[in-house]
DNA sequence: ATATTATAGTAATAGGTATTACTAATTCGT
DNA sequence: ACGAATTAGTAATACCTATTACTATAATAT
């Protein structure tokens, strides 16, 4: 069996003793650069001691006492549906920890009496603020008590946008997506949309439509197809459009899932991509986007960015008391070039 | 702007006023269920002073009296490469949410330097044990800070093995897999391996060898083949494999990604699945394995089970001072039927 | 009637740190 | 040489809770 070094219960007392000084000189060597005059013989025999002893501050009793625990909690409904939304987290982390904050991460897994308990669980715990992050984008209701403390929504808002949020242009994403296939010199794409009643749903398909118009491409109604964002409806919904007399020559698809069905369409169609369809996705998921074949074109949602943007949102509002003014902020989705356009 | 409830500084001290009675009195009625008579009419005062002012106890001072801090620290070198692994989380979380316990997530990105300081800031902010996770399954030199802490390694181990770890059982896995396969008549089985050299690529070879062993096939080793364990190895050991003159009427990959590389050799050699060639996959990552067209029968590896075993046996060592044997615990792989055999 | 026991509490303290208010000794100014 | 200012610290306290040790009153036993 290792040793196992017992340093955790030295306290700054301990140290001060080693060092022949009162705990009160130990707190303003370690904590104060200036404040009081304590001449270099005396710091540097007071960090020897810290040294000697293993001596680590009790964060505990340091945040007790600053009444400031500088722990975020993290609040969200599913870690990683997706394998890049590991970077919302990433993203929120960096920032947190550059600011000497650190994140208690909660998994609701989508259970309204989970989250209740969890938001409750992180307010004893004297959570400065919360990141209420969804995986995807969509309006939410949190419960109540999170008005009791500042917090900013990732991926996701409320409907009467009363509380700072952070969420992708889902417009903007649509209207690049787009763009790019025309900048191309395709006219006819179709736009494989799926079902749900999110924000990107309606949000693409608007920006998809600005696009045509301002490239004065009329909008036809019969190349937007809906189905489950999944293969299988990328594939239905690619036999479908590229079975219409006048075919489309280029997909723009709601993700990359559905692009990787409209693959498997288009292969059994004896088409070849990009030559007779350009394949346009959404969501750059890293497993299926680079390492289809051949490799997929598509729009990277900002998770990083949107982690960082509200983590340091957060700390933002706590630095500003009188802070009020709740906004929505978008970011930018970024257009990856492969090889399917 | 939202009205913002300040019960954040409501202390028991509070309550005790609100309620005329000693911070004492509040405190026994909160915690000892018996221990000191307290008829029911003042009880009943206490709770109500408690609801009326929204009292919530700080649990930093709780922790700092009790000293326990109720805090786990889970350490990942990596957030969710695969979709799957958030389960890791989910069943370290699940396990300590039970037991009062809370975790503080902390992604090290894989450097050793953020590691360390990653780790020094959880032991100042005295957690009671940390969780060293790993996105797969392979050895680690975990940093020294670590032998002052009760630490549980998940999903890797240390080559002494001086230290409890939870991993896969690989060998099982590559044998489970490799005799469903031999169950369903095929004997001439392909094996498209990783090149790295870790626990998976050698258990798994071990396992497929094994098998055929029980089933009196001989070992040809011109039948493994070795590749990047992502689509485009798998693509290229698929057309290996399939194009020998006595061709496997079955491969086993490495994971889902080669898989998916598989299908589309397959696909181009114009041969079916599973009538042709069976394939079986490793991961069960959902956005591939159960999308693909056949669905992908797959072996799925136990991130849960592993994730709350690793929390359980956490708990396990705190509550046993002189807890000493460590242990490397193994859990299977469970084997997932879909249409690709 | 007195001793004993149960009832219904409370005062004081510890846990580890940061900070304010203070002191004793030395140096400086004139 | 004497007060003022600087130097080099320290004592005491607050942060909020849990717990030990204690008290005062009422009920019971003999």
């Amino acid at each position: 069996m290792p040793t196992r070094k017992n340093n955790r219960n030295v306290t700054s007392i301990d140290v001060a003793r080693h060092a022949g000084v009162s705990q009160t000189t130990v707190s303003f060597v370690l904590n104060n650069e200036d404040t009081p005059n304590i001449p270099e013989e005396t710091r540097q025999r007071v960090l020897d001691a810290v040294a000697e002893l293993g001596y680590r501050p009790n964060v505990l009793a340091q945040s007790l006492r600053m009444k400031r625990s500088g722990i975020f909690g993290f609040v969200t409904d599913e870690i990683a549906i997706t394998p890049h939304a590991g970077k919302i987290f990433e993203g929120a982390q960096d920032v947190a920890w550059e600011n000497g904050k650190i994140l208690i991460l909660v998994n609701t897994k989508a259970k309204v009496d989970l989250e209740k308990t969890a938001i409750d669980l992180l307010l004893g715990r004297q959570v400065e603020g919360i990141i209420y992050a969804t995986m995807y984008h969509r309006p939410v209701k949190p419960p109540m008590v999170l008005q009791e403390i500042p917090t900013v929504l990732l991926d996701c808002f409320v409907e009467d946008r009363h509380m700072p949020s952070v969420v992708p242009d889902e417009y903007n994403g649509g209207f690049t997506a787009t763009k790019y296939l025309l900048d191309h010199n395709h006219s006819r794409i179709g736009f494989m949309n799926n079902t749900d009643d999110i924000p990107a749903t309606t949000g693409r398909l608007e920006g998809y439509k600005a696009a045509l118009e301002a490239y004065r491409v009329p909008f036809k109604p019969e190349l937007v197809y809906r189905d489950e964002s999944i293969q299988e409806g990328g594939y239905r919904g690619a036999m479908h459009l590229l079975s219409l007399e006048d075919r489309p020559t280029a997909l723009f698809c709601f993700n990359d899932r559905m692009a990787m069905g409209a693959y498997d369409a288009i292969r059994k169609l004896d088409l070849r991509i990009p030559e007779d369809v350009a394949v346009m996705g959404f969501d750059n998921q890293d497993i299926i986007a680079a390492h289809l074949y051949p490799s997929l074109s598509t729009m990277e949602l900002p998770h990083y960015q949107m982690g960082s943007w509200a983590a340091q949102h957060l700390l933002d509002i706590l630095s500003q008391p009188d802070y009020s003014s709740p906004i929505q902020h978008k970011i930018e989705c970024q257009l990856v070039e492969r090889e399917s356009v």
